[in-house]
This record gives C-alpha cells, structure tokens and sequence, in this order.
RNA sequence: ACGGGAGUGGUGAAAUGGUAUCACGAAGGUCUCCAAAACCUUCUUUCCAGGUCCGAAUCCUGGCUCCCGUG
C-alpha cells in the first residue's frame, strides 16, 4: 500500500517547515494544498517563500526564477520555473501551475494534484501534502461528489445579477428538492445558490452526474494515510500571525502587488484572490491611507481566517494534533512519522 | 482654579425627543468548484444620580472622568 503523508492545520504552524523536514528524513516530495499558491507570481502574499527567510544581498528575488537567502540557521536556494519549486533541495509541487488570469478551480487542483502524486509514488518517493485549504484536501483525499459537473459561465454570468432573493425564487421553482437540502445559512449565500443552480440545471438535461470523481492516484489508490495537524491557542496563532504580515511587508508584498498591477492585474481580481491581496488592492487604491492601518486590517482578516480554518480542520477525522508551543512536539512528531514510514503493516489509525 | 468641548458595545463612528444603527473586532457556526472565498448567529441600553415629558443617547440640574485654552 502507497503510503502517504499529509500535514494540515490553520495557517502560520508551520507547516511547510516541518514538511521540508520530513522531506529530507524520509525521501519525500511535498504537494502543497492550498488555493492560492497555485497561481504564478503570487509569492510573497501566499507565502511561498518561507517568511522568515531573507535574501541576500545581491540575490535577486522580484519575480525571477532563483532566490538564494537565509532562514534562522542556514542558507536556503530557491528555484522556481519548472512546474514545480525546489526549496532547499526539496521539490514542491502545485506552486505556480495556474495563470491569475484564470479562476483555478478545485477540479482542476485535484486532476493536477494527481498527476504530482502519481510522479512522485513512480520514483518511490514519499509525497507529503502540506495543506491549509480545507476543501481542497477534502476533495484531493475523499473526492467530491459533482465536482466534475463544471462551472457554466453563460449561466453564472446570468445568475450573478441577480438579487438573493431572486436566486432563491429561481432554485425553488426548479429544483424545490435541492432547495431543501440547503441549510439557512446557505440559502443566504448567493455564490451557494448560483452552484446549485448550475448543478439542477446540468441534471435537467439529463447530463450524467458522476459520483466520486477521484480519490489519490485516479483509481481510488489505496493508501496508508498519516495525517498531521498542528496547531496552536489562539493567542499564539494570532501572534505569529501579526508577526508574519509584518515580515512579508518587509519582504516586499506592497511591492509585490504595485508590480502584479502593472502587469495587468485588475484590483477587482486582486480582491477576489482573497486576504493579503484584497487588502493591498485597497490600499493601492487609496482606500486605505496608511501602512499602519494596512497591518492591522489584514492581521485581523488573517486571525478570521485561521478561525475557519480551525472550525473546518476540527471534523477532521484520525488526525494526530500537535501543539507547537509545546516543548519537543517536533522530535514527537518525527517519531510518530518514523515508525509510520518504517511499518510494513498498514496501520489502522 | 476659571473658560470652552466631550463622555454611546473591545475600537472608531451614527441616531429632526419616538422600537439604539453601521463598520471593524471578538466568539461560535455553515460548506458538493471564486474556499485565504461566500454566507449565518451572538456580543452595548447609551459615565453616574436625579428631573422634564406619553416617550430621553438626545432637553434640564448635580456629580465623576477626559481633552483644549488661561492661570
């Protein structure tokens, strides 16, 4: 059975690190799981590079293919450009796979997210997926069911100028049954009754709905599947947080998102690409007047987010959680992926 | 001490005397393709004490606190 590591939890625990980690002891590759690192060019504001690492002088950074800096320890290359980054020696894939111009979406992650998996099972290597985007590892792992019934964009470019109440009326009159699964706070939610919407009408025309379209490796690989979480309290979630905007405006994100736009970037998709990037807009806009106001904003919409990432992460099942502000979680958690990697027998948890 | 101004949720603001509103924030929740998204719920009774009025955050009196100017 093809083992597999996975390693989630809510934003700024650490995750890439301890999967770079992991990579070196036990021979992996890591595939990252989260909807934004997909696309080019977004480095500095999704967190590709590790936030704590600086360049070095002279070493080139602003939207070019190599970086050489340092971490707290050590000196770190990073390379980029070839489907896949290698930081580190370590190859990280599904970074860069998808053009702004274009909404990746989750189908499209889980088919390119095989296809890295896939490659890296043939070498006989481990892959790791590090993950903060939960319904991306959800429908990576388990699948989801219409995930290949695709977005319609004529039928969305309708629906989206209509008003909620509209949106409701509509779904009632055809499909009075997907109306009722819906709960109260998804009968709120336009972008909710838009899908639904969409899917009742590819049924109407009698389109076959396929079910689970995929679990890892295309054909419901079977696989030993270690899950990782870690995690913090609040308050220390919170404090990495503030920390790390502030270390990515040092690293140049204003920069980063000033250059996007020239690029042809439009601030309306900068907002719709989420956080660090909706507020920059804001602020390139003018709507926000200082950098101070800039941080604050966004390390309040970063804690929200990191709260949903926790609510979501919660109904995961069989993960092993770790706490990071506890001493030596790290040499727990090595030994716990040791003896998983070394098992020959499949574990039942 | 005197003159002037101000006191509304954690923060910033709003409310011709007429059911206390908005944003941010915090906490909880939803989840079958924008998911770092979108959506839902909860969080003050207006500094305190009196008074006027059918009715007060709003008007009056007193107290307390803060800010500005003068000394």
């Amino acid at each position: 059975m093809k083992k597999l590591l996975v390693i989630l939890g809510p934003t700024s625990t650490g995750k890439t690190d301890l999967g770079l980690n992991c990579a070196k002891k036990f021979n992996g590759e890591l595939i990252a799981c989260d909807s934004r690192q997909v696309y080019k060019k977004l480095d500095i504001g999704t967190g590709k590079l590790p936030s704590n690492f600086l360049p070095f002088a002279g070493a080139k950074l602003k939207g070019l293919d190599i970086g050489i800096g340092k971490l707290p320890g050590h000196k770190v290359r990073v390379e980029k450009g070839k489907g896949f980054w290698e930081m580190d020696g370590v190859k990280i894939w599904m970074y860069d796979v998808a053009d702004t111009k274009n909404q990746y979406t989750v189908f499209d992650y889980v088919r390119d997210a095989n296809r890295a998996i896939d490659e890296i099972l043939k070498k006989g290597k481990l892959p790791i997926i590090v993950g903060g985007t939960g319904l991306y590892l959800k429908a990576l792992l388990e699948g989801l069911p219409n995930l290949d019934i695709p977005i319609n964009r004529s039928l969305r470019r309708r629906l989206e100028k209509l008003s909620k109440e509209e949106l409701q009326k509509e779904l009632q009159q055809i499909s009075s049954d997907k109306w009722e699964s819906l709960n109260g706070s998804d009968r709120q939610n336009p972008r909710r009754l838009i899908r639904a919407i969409e899917l009742v009408s590819i049924n109407d025309i009698n389109t076959t709905a396929v079910g689970l379209m995929s679990t890892v490796g295309g054909k419901k690989l079977q696989t030993d599947m270690l899950k990782i979480g870690l995690t913090a309290p609040r308050k220390v979630l919170y404090q990495r947080i503030d920390k790390r905007v502030i270390s990515r405006i040092d690293q140049g994100m204003i920069d980063e998102a000033k250059r996007l736009h020239k690029e042809g970037l439009s601030f309306e998709r900068m907002r719709q690409l989420g956080l660090e990037y909706g507020v920059l807009a804001d602020y390139l806009e003018g709507k926000i007047t200082s950098i101070e106001e800039l941080i604050k904003i966004m390390q309040g919409k970063i804690h929200g987010y990191a709260r949903r990432q926790l609510t979501w992460f919660k109904k995961e099942e069989k993960v092993f959680w770790f706490d990071i502000t506890e001493d030596g979680w790290q040499g727990r958690v090595e030994s716990r992926v040791r003896s998983w990697y070394y098992s020959t027998h499949d574990k039942k948890n």
